[in-house]
DNA sequence: AGTATTATTGGAACCGTTTCCATTTTAGGT
DNA sequence: ACCTAAAATGGAAACGGTTCCAATAATACT
């Protein structure tokens, strides 16, 4: 492998103004330019990434910790990352909690470190899989991460997650633009956070709109195909019609539509179904 | 960030001895090696990764190019390399062929130089998406490429890929050591590599061991559930009685014993299925 | 005690870049 | 032709480790 001296040697200019042409900063006569590219060419030469790293104290490489890296949507969100970060040179190191967790309770703890140890510039905390504490301790002595689909209070400022308050909101609002007044609904998972913020949202929504929703029209699902199909038959069996039913996940949406088409009921010519996920 | 001369200053020891502590090659006296361990500590020393790289002239980092990596199994293939990497302390870097591809031809081939450029020090190149004499040019300039599910001939020391002859081989001999003498098949999908060599394996097996195979029992398939589903009626239709089924895929198989459950036949008390995947 | 081994230690040199500054060229103006 | 400002250039120093060797300390042996 030939370094920037061998190209300077070749090129008959000194190591500063190879530099410069490479880094394309800094003056450099057409000639010079020349020349040096000349050089580079014949030489075969890449620049040591390790050297450069060095010097400018940057990796140029971002860790991803945890283990919702695989399924297709994750692996979508990973694709536009990539490239997105393709631009700036900028390559992912992924490190996974589960690996090796057998018998190792400081597994997870462990692989993060890799990263840090590997020099990552910055880390991608993906998911919940480490608790709020123990990231916290992190953030303090490792500033430089960010938490994805994850939440805690004290360092908002470096989450990022789905608003499902917002979310749910938005969907009963588009219900109710869309005329709707009668509206039922089979909730996503109400034991986790995600599943009671888009409920809460959607109540919301139609509380800013006066638009009243009776208890026997609230089904308490939780994210299954199974309860999805039990939600729309209970609905559908109450006194109360309704001509809108907003789900809370996709999976529910789906075996809802499948129960009330089943019922010979049409949609959504009969009940629109709404489904957010 | 402190230095290996921070730590040395701080232990009143010299650079090289703090060095030997780390690799902990060379001998150091235990009272010596204490006390740059306790400096260590104290400064909660990390050696530089570039430094490092920079003299070893390794980057401990393994670049895999490709657009398999996504989907279950091959999610847990990787993961299989990253434990298996994470006691060497190598790392994972990708580069995905199927980025920014728009209005880029080079684009795989970009992505790839992407993984050279970054120093690694050998690149896996997953499945085939690279053409083969794109692949041969690039082992010639930089050999330390290993292929998976791919099989180029001149260089098959560098693939790994299943032996689909092999395994279709083992099916045919397990049935038949199973004491079935007549047997059906639904192939796989025979435009496929894999898919003919699967089938040329279970055929082969059978010729061994002269046990005949008549034309009406083979049907070809394609993989698909649909195919599996109406080959198992036709080769049901046929005025062949057979013992076993062996199915060019998982998929098909399981349509098979769907289709063959469904005409009141019992699996594997009537017929015994196979499938290979 | 004196000498030969062996263990331990310090630090210069090096890896391949970037940065920075002193120096040389070139271009511009009169 | 002469002087000045701007452009172009070369290379020492620094980044933070590892390697290697000379020097010193400790131990063994006669």
């Amino acid at each position: 492998m030939s370094t920037i001296r061998d190209v300077a040697k070749l090129a008959g200019v000194g190591i500063g103004t190879v530099s410069r042409v490479l880094s394309g900063k800094g003056s450099v006569s057409p000639k010079t330019l020349r020349k040096v590219n000349e050089a580079m060419e014949s030489l075969n030469f890449t620049p040591s990434s390790a050297a450069r790293s060095l010097v400018s104290k940057k990796m140029n490489t971002i860790g991803i910790w945890g283990t919702e890296t695989s399924g297709e949507i994750n692996r979508r969100t990973l694709r536009e990352m990539e490239a997105e970060l393709k631009e700036f040179e900028i390559h992912l190191i992924f490190a996974d909690g589960e690996l090796n967790s057998k018998g190792n309770p400081n597994a997870s703890r462990d692989s993060f470190d890799s990263l840090i140890n590997k020099g990552c510039d910055g880390i991608i905390i993906w998911g919940t899989d480490l608790p709020p504490l123990e990231i916290l301790q992190i953030e303090n002595e490792f500033p430089n991460i960010v938490l994805l689909n994850n939440q805690i209070e004290l360092i908002d400022d470096k989450c990022f997650y789905f608003d499902h308050y917002q979310a749910g909101y938005v969907c009963g609002q588009h219900l109710i633009d869309k005329g709707h007044s009668n509206i039922a609904c089979i909730t996503g998972w109400l034991e986790t956070d995600d599943g009671n913020q888009r409920h809460q949202g959607f109540l919301a929504a139609l509380n800013d709109n006066n638009v009243n929703i009776p208890e026997e029209l609230i089904f308490e699902g939780d994210y299954t195909y199974r309860k999805g199909y039990e939600g729309a038959l209970y609905l559908l069996k109450q006194d109360k019609p309704f001509t809108a039913l907003f789900c809370g996940n996709d999976q529910s949406a789906m075996s809802a539509i499948a129960a009330i088409t089943n019922k010979g009921l049409e949609v959504p010519n009969d009940i629109s179904v709404m489904g957010y996920d």
